[in-house]
DNA sequence: GTATCCAATCTTGTATGCAAGTTTGGATAA
DNA sequence: TTATCCAAACTTGCATACAAGATTGGATAC
């Protein structure tokens, strides 16, 4: 009989809460706010809410004042390129990985999800960020070595709140899709260099972009701000 | 005017506490407490004890289960295999990167510490234990990349509780010194390819001395263990 | 002797109380 | 007007109280 309890259920419900504001940016960089402020717009107590912000505080989120309150972290731009550079190094060592592997990696579903007509991509923003980021974690996760699947993880996590900014040009969907099926085809063929060649392009292309607009974005968002107060 | 103020002064020192005895064996993997025991023995109350042993539990170091206890998390030598993969992937890639810097990487401090006569030689284990940490940590620092720094930190604590098992062995202590010397030399003279093969042979090595001792001295542990009881 | 059941005890999850240090806003002085 | 100071209010760090669910150990049935 399987007994899946769940620990700290407040605490896990206020971290998803507070973790999304600030990916939506309700909650924006340099924003402070107080643990009974929280407490209160989720409807409980302070405990689980500092279990959860503690927790973002570690995952680089969050920062603390000693008794002076909580603000969210502002954005690092040198720490998301480092970051990137983290990720082309992973990902094109799994990549290498899946070209010498015997038997040859199951990678049928991201197959049917990539090596498709035009017609049938998808198109909208929130989907395509979401696919964008399964395909590169299952490449990674293939490889075999659940550890650097978790790294990996983390990263991708860290910097999706950019990284999804990417998709709101519609070109830069369009050579995602270009780009993730050459990918492919290069690893079915076993093509280790040239796929590992191709990855790390791509994914700098996403940096470069990816730096460019969320400056612009950031602006935008102070100004909205600035214009309503 | 600096303002140092520590935050969480005695979950800091509850978590400190926790991890040491764990690296010392004074808790084993498997053995069960609970936060009011942990609270006693420290004179703290439980919310700190509470804050260090959820942060020890997201490390990997501790289970807890839902109203029943702590627990020790159990050794995952495969866990352990896939964090020295990791940490060859991102030594070999940091070395890389420092035979192809301009201006060349300052190394002095390791020149100083490895470069040496053998009569000038550290011979204790714990010492050698931290100066080959240190060795490692200071190679991918040297690179630039803090977020691949910290990543390699994490590893680094992650391994350590077996890893310093190898220099109980005073011929690990002497290949350390040597293989240490001609991967720096190597560096130096910004043959990345030789060095790389060199560290990748290194850290596989102690991977494999390592994964022989550790099973003997948990055997041995337990065999105290269950001599005492 | 062995398995089962149940109440007493234990343990964590959450709420709340208190203390020490920080921030703030207005009064005061120049 | 501007800078300074101080007390009141606020905020976090820690301690404690309580509740829901898990564990345990002994009595009971067979």
């Amino acid at each position: 009989m399987p007994k899946p309890k769940q620990t700290n259920p407040l605490a896990e419900q206020v971290y998803t809460k507070v973790k999304q504001a600030i990916f939506d940016f309700e909650l924006l960089p340099g924003d402070r706010f107080t643990e009974n402020e929280l407490a209160e717009q989720h409807g409980v107590s302070r405990t689980p809410v500092r279990d959860a912000l503690y927790r973002l505080q570690r995952e680089g989120y969050l920062d603390v004042g000693f008794r002076s309150g909580w603000s969210v972290s502002p954005f690092d731009f040198p720490r998301f390129d480092e970051l990137y550079d983290l990720r082309i190094l992973i990902e094109t060592a799994s990549v290498e990985r899946l070209c010498q592997m015997d038997p040859p990696p199951d990678l049928e579903a991201l197959k049917r999800q990539w090596l498709v007509p035009k017609d049938q991509r998808v198109t909208e923003a929130r989907q395509i960020a979401a696919l964008d980021e399964a395909f590169h974690t299952t490449l990674v996760s293939a490889a075999g070595n659940r550890e650097i699947a978790r790294v990996h993880e983390d990263i991708t996590e860290k910097i999706r709140i950019i990284r999804r900014l990417d998709f709101l040009k519609s070109n830069r969907i369009e050579a995602t899709y270009e780009e993730h099926a050459k990918i492919l085809r290069l690893i079915l063929k076993r093509q280790s260099t040239e796929a590992t060649i191709l990855l790390r392009s791509h994914v700098t292309q996403s940096k470069n972009e990816v730096r460019k607009i969320t400056l612009h974005m950031l602006h935008q968002a102070r100004e909205a701000i600035a214009g309503a107060g």
